[in-house]
DNA sequence: ACTTCTCTCTACCAATTGGTAGAGGATCGT
DNA sequence: ACGATCCTCTACCAATTGGTAGAGAGAAGT
C-alpha cells in the first residue's frame, strides 16, 4: 500500500476543511471521497473534532519542520529573517489549504487552538530570542523594526509574485 | 421599532456568517440570538443561501459607498488611491466580519461569488480606467506598479498600527 | 363589523448529521 | 488448525438541519 488508509483520511481532511471549511465537511462526504465508509474514518479517528486536532498537529508540525530547517542554518541578521519567511510563505503558496485550515483554527469557540499555539509558541519564543540577541550584540537595532516590516513585506511580494 | 427586523436578520446574520461561517450558523441558533422563532426568519428570507445573499448584497454596498465617497473628491495621483485604500481597510478594521464574509463568499462552490463581482466589477473597472488616464496624464509611470504597491503596503500598516 | 394585510407563532417533516454496535473477512504468529 | 489482531463493512440511532403549512394576533381601511 503506497499510503495508509490513515494518511489518506488525514490528506482529504486537510483539504477538505483548509478550502470548505470544518462545519461544512461531512464525514460521509469526505468517506465518498475517499471510496471508504464514513465507519471507517471513524474506525481511525474517534471523532470529527479529533481527526481536525490530528490534521492541525501534523499542519503545524509541517510549518514548524520548514521552520527549523532554515534556522539551523544560522546566517544571522535580517537575511535569516528574511529567508525564513520566504521559505514559510514558499509552503503556504504551494499548499494553500494550510492557510484555509489556520483560519478554520482561529474560528472563535475553536477547541484546537490551544493545539495550534502549543506547536508555535517554541517558535515565537525562539523568535523573539534572536531578535533580542540581534540586538543585544549591536547587529540590528530596536529602530529596525520598520526595516523589518518592510523587509518582511517585499519578501511576501517576491514569492507572491514569482 | 428602533431596527427593523428584517434589519436585525441580517445584522446578526452578517456577524455570524463573517464570524462562525454560512455552513457552522443554523437558522435555529441566529433565531435565538434574536430572540425570534426560526419561522420568523424564513418569513422575511425563502432560504438560508437568500439571507447569505442579501447579506453580501448589503456589506458589498456599505463598500462601494466608501469607495464612491472618497473617489468623489477626486484629488487624483498616488495620494487618491492611498486614500480610497486607507477608508477601505478601516471600514475592514472597524467591521472585521466584513473580511470574514469575503471568504465565505470565495469558497468554492459558492453560489454568490457571481453576486459579490457584479458589485466590485465596476470599481475595478473604474480603478483600472483611473490608472490608466494617470498614466495617459504622465501623472503615472506604468513602472510606478511597484510605488503603488509599497504606498498600498504602508497604507495598510499604517491603518493597522493605528 | 368585516376584511385585508403584516407579522410572528406552533406544529410538523424529510434529509442529513456525527456517532454506536457489532458482524465478518484478511493476515498474522502459534 | 487456531485464535488474535487489524481493518472495513452493514445496520441503526438520536439530534439537528433547512424548510413547509397554516393558525392567530394586531392594526388599518372600508
Amino acid at each position: 500500500m503506497a499510503e495508509s488508509t490513515r494518511e489518506r483520511i488525514l490528506d482529504a481532511a486537510l483539504r477538505a476543511f483548509g478550502t470548505e471549511g470544518f462545519a461544512a465537511t461531512s464525514l460521509d462526504a469526505l468517506a465518498t471521497e475517499l471510496g471508504i465508509r464514513k465507519q471507517t474514518i471513524l474506525y481511525y479517528f474517534p471523532s470529527k473534532q479529533a481527526i481536525f486536532e490530528a490534521v492541525v498537529d501534523r499542519a503545524a508540525s509541517d510549518l514548524v519542520k520548514v521552520f527549523e530547517e532554515q534556522a539551523a542554518r544560522g546566517i544571522g541578521g535580517l537575511d535569516q529573517v528574511e529567508a525564513i519567511v520566504k521559505r514559510v510563505f514558499r509552503l503556504a503558496v504551494r499548499r494553500p489549504q494550510l492557510l484555509g485550515l489556520i483560519r478554520e483554527v482561529t474560528r472563535p469557540g475553536s477547541l484546537s487552538i490551544d493545539r495550534l499555539s502549543a506547536h508555535t509558541a517554541p517558535i515565537f519564543d525562539r523568535a523573539r530570542d534572536f531578535l533580542q540577541r540581534e540586538m543585544d550584540a549591536g547587529r540590528m537595532r530596536p529602530s529596525d523594526s520598520e526595516m523589518l516590516l518592510l523587509s518582511l513585506y517585499s519578501t511576501v511580494v517576491g514569492v507572491a509574485t514569482e
